[in-house]
DNA sequence: CTGAAAGCGCTAACAA
DNA sequence: TTGTTAGCGCTTTCAG
């Protein structure tokens, strides 16, 4: 590996110092023509480039933001993160992205190497294993220390800081609605463990709509699947409880499921045992992503607009970051909407 | 926003000097127990934490890793990434990743930005738009600034670096042989563009699984899509064309898509119209990613294990760093598996 | 056991 | 028009 050539070095090569060769590569009127165009040119020659981190440290600040995700093959977070990259481009700052892969020890690695210098806020999403331990140490320090932070979509309420939240109570309350509207009588829940802090409001969402239009909610139509199944493999014994419930209760006349992939295996399952859909049983999904729209027949589902969920989570960060006063923190509860599509026969 | 604590600070406020600080925090044995402890405890009572940009400075290297994909939102390149990632940090590095969202532009300021102090080497997927150009001026630069780059996926034979690719050729032309041997005698194929390096190689071996089992190969059969229809709206043309090539050809019994979205597309058309998968058609993507698992039927898939391409680069990328001597490039080729689901009535 | 000083690459105020 | 100097936060050698 050759080294990288630095100011130093090209201002002993030519005989000047290093700071008339600073001026003149950023084109200062100071520097006179001459000596400037023979600067540029040597820099060319030797693929002289400024080193940033020399100069974040100058600057003591990096316009880069720090994103960490729990996972990245979930196509919610890479929308997310298409509309961090994009609104922070436009602004001028630079994004990096690391995963905590839904681990604790990982999640706390990545702040504490990130928040050391190579990034100005963070914009993140918890990681599943932080949610189980309730331990936010980290996060604490990371804001004591002066560094702002953006939660987005998985909650913690303990933590003051500014959110962006997406509503997933009325997000599902209203396409549970939307099903009773359309006939459905005995509609199940594929559903997380409570603990997973949006698999609990879609359930509240669920059973509030059930209230509000005064039909009756049977808890046995309720699957909680104790993680999520999306691995290959943990997709078999999904099925078979699904399978089970549908065997139990042939009243069924409608799923909601609180992820795309609960919605959609649900559908396969119906799909085997005959059911028809969207006759015999309608189907909605929460998280509109690729599989709902590739889906035989497509998924009607509650879209979250992760692009939008990005873009605010900046706009909060670099008001912060670039404002002195520390006004208070605000959260950003932005709402869903229901894309209509085949498996379903809502009217509109 | 507060500012963070340093060094220096604690140094005043204890009246001690900065380096004892700097020892003391790193627990050397030439400061005395009593000191050493005061000083721990008056860091973290600031929240003190190392700042590693001045670290890198002084270091001249990051010990991080530089990702730059064209798209975020590909399964493909998540799993590459989960393979970067898990790799990366058993060797005790870190990853950041940019996006080049298939922009030339982008994947040139973003691998300026990179370059200049924040990464190591990078591990790059070349964007759509850069191979469009034909200007790989950056690569070449990056490269010549002593900085190694590890190229994956999309291919560029004029640049000399190390590479991991996937053998798209061998690949596809295992996968049309398998449908051939399951007795299909007019195969479809929808591909892309030839621009798009393994759009070319993958038609190849379609083409010469043909010649190799000695059928026909009907040029008619062959759809090429302009671009990459990945967003919904897109969908429909696409459909379309795939429609319009089932009405002229009737005879079709098989189809082959060069990646997921393609081989579903196709899929999900012909059995609108009412064939019967696997029974009247028989279906092969390339790719294996959530949408072939979660169709219904499943598709069956050539899959490129996108966690060992991650695993392979940067084995690559850190010998390259570690070691002072320049090696000779080389280029790994990773098989691919075929993996049978629903859509087939392959043998095996 | 503790501290002073140099230096990583760069910028900017100030001097010449 | 060019150069000197100090300093961003940290480590490390060398003195004390």
């Amino acid at each position: 590996m050759k080294k990288k050539a630095t100011l130093k070095e090209i201002a002993n090569e030519l005989g000047v110092s290093i700071s008339t060769v600073s001026k003149a590569l950023k084109g200062s009127t100071e520097i006179s023509e001459e000596t400037t165009e023979k600067i540029t040119a040597f820099a060319k020659l030797l693929h002289y480039r400024p080193n940033n981190i020399a100069l974040s440290l100058k600057n003591r600040r990096t316009k880069t933001i720090g994103v960490i995700i729990p996972e990245i093959v979930h196509h919610f977070f890479s929308e997310v993160i298409q509309g961090i990259e994009t609104f922070a481009n436009e602004k001028g700052y630079n994004v990096l992205i690391a995963l905590s892969n839904e681990s604790f020890d990982k999640e706390v690695f990545n702040i504490d190497t990130l928040a050391s210098g190579s990034i100005d806020g963070f914009i993140l999403s918890v990681s599943k294993g932080t949610l189980k331990n309730q331990d936010f140490h980290h996060l604490y320090e990371t804001i004591n220390q002066g560094m702002p932070i953006v939660l987005f979509d998985r909650q913690i309420p303990e933590i003051s800081c500014d959110k962006v939240i997406v509503d997933d109570f009325q997000g599902s309350r209203r396409a549970v609605e939307a099903l009773i509207g359309a006939g459905c009588k005995h509609i199940a829940l594929i559903t997380t463990e409570d603990y997973v802090d949006v698999g609990f409001k879609r359930t509240q969402g669920y059973l509030d709509a059930h209230t509000r239009q005064g039909i009756a909610q049977n808890p046995d139509l309720i699957l909680r699947v104790n993680d999520q199944f999306f691995s290959e493999d943990a997709l078999v014994p999904l099925q078979s409880r699904i399978k089970e419930m549908f065997l139990l209760h042939p009243e069924i006349d409608g799923i909601f499921g609180v992820n795309e992939v609960y919605a959609l295996s649900g559908m396969k399952v119906a799909q085997r045992m005959g059911y028809k859909i969207p006759d015999d049983l309608q189907v909605v999904g929460f998280t509109d992503g690729v599989l709902s729209k590739h889906a035989y027949p497509s998924l009607t589902s509650v879209k979250q607009h992760g692009q939008n969920i990005g873009r605010e989570a900046v706009q909060m960060l670099i008001r912060r970051l670039e404002s002195e006063s520390d006004g208070p923190f605000e959260t950003k509860v932005l709402q869903t909407e229901l894309v209509q599509r085949e498996s379903t026969r809502f009217e509109n």
